[in-house]
DNA sequence: GGCTCCATGTAAGTTGTTACATGATTCA
DNA sequence: TGAATCATGTAACAACTTACATGGAGCC
């Protein structure tokens, strides 16, 4: 649905190979939309049939030969066409909490594991994301209107980021509240499980 | 991949017929994972045909007859070494993102509104989850084992929804902010020209 | 000698979506 | 009369993944 999009998207300002645009994916909606270069090359043959690119092959010696794509008269109205209608919500599947509704006492240390697993992640890329911002964006209150897409998109990233490391937290704290089954209803009163000590990030404000 | 897994995570507590299943998965799992219900009658075929399942034809006059599955061992099996492996993390494809990409004069009032629609859209469904938060965990400090996956769950809707919402905001305040570029295009051309950041940043595609 | 980069693809498979189909029962 | 609920499915298609394939250039 939207991949044909995100390549008439990134053909908009100037004509590209396949192999140039699975690199700028790679480094821009790749971050939070992987696609393979598989997918990017079958996609301009049906849009070059469908008559929304036009190629053109470029020889080179030394060089394996380029096929550049560009926006024809009619991709540019589809395109354009596309950006008016309706988006559709991401639809968010998150695998971790399928597995958290099977939490039982055999598998809690797995999943806790997991966790910890999934928090390092995020905190590692949440680093990466927020070095790209400091690079590129240091003034994001003064932005050429051509880049606030991008820089929006970062900014998605970094939120996201933020807002799964407090998640991976509050949930490791959770799991390792004392249960509150029969037995131990008493004792949980006193060690409050879910206000338990945790860095807060700075935008994970609405808790 | 996951689709069978979160099938069977669905039947340990007890056997359930595929309807019964595409119930559940829309007041569960479904917020977050749309699962049509041909999704997950085929899945059970299919689970049954592998032998981690097994059927029972349950006769019922004056309704259709319902087919019940249930775990096998092998199906009890299954699911515990899934739950050890490593998890991917999710797959986050926002369409939005990609429509921004596109930012232009011409198309920024579309976008504008396409903002506005899902901010509301997301206030919305925050107002779902915090609802069933309200009346489902009232109080989350003292919480059964077996409730907290669930809890988790909705506790990463309620976090997502308000990042989102706090990510609309940030944006439409970005749009409408005076653009930094028509009016000063000759102070962007100077600043390229001098900086010109392209060799020193080769991966870099958001500038 | 093995590695990565450049640059393109085919083929087979899995997963997910959309549309269509049945047929009785209950409620407004 | 029309719609919703119960309960199951088939068929065709679109989207995405995984594996395989080529072949020269330059680097350590």
């Amino acid at each position: 649905m939207a991949l044909s999009h995100a390549i008439l998207v990134s053909l908009v300002d100037r004509p590209h190979s396949g192999y140039d645009l699975a690199k700028r994916f790679d480094q821009t909606v790749g971050f939070f939309w992987p696609v393979s270069h598989q997918q990017i090359y079958q996609e301009l043959h049906k849009l070059a049939r469908v008559g929304w690119l036009r190629s053109q092959m470029v020889e080179q010696s030394e060089r394996p030969n380029r096929i550049v794509y560009e926006l024809t008269d009619d991709g540019r109205h589809a395109l354009d066409a596309w950006l008016a209608e309706p988006t559709d919500p991401p639809s968010f599947k998150e695998e971790m909490l399928v597995k958290l509704f099977a939490l039982a006492p055999g598998n809690q240390p797995a999943l806790l594991a997991e966790l910890e697993r999934r928090r390092a992640m995020h905190v590692a890329r949440l680093a990466r994301y927020e070095s790209i911002m400091a690079e590129h964006y240091p003034e994001p209150a003064r932005l050429q209107a051509r880049r606030r897409g991008r820089y929006l998109g970062l900014r998605m990233g970094i939120l996201n980021e933020r807002t799964t490391i407090a998640w991976c937290e509050e949930a490791i704290a959770c799991l390792h509240a004392a249960p509150a089954d029969a037995a131990d209803a008493a004792e949980v009163a006193s060690t409050t499980a879910l206000a338990s000590p945790r860095a807060r990030t700075p935008d994970a404000r609405h808790d």
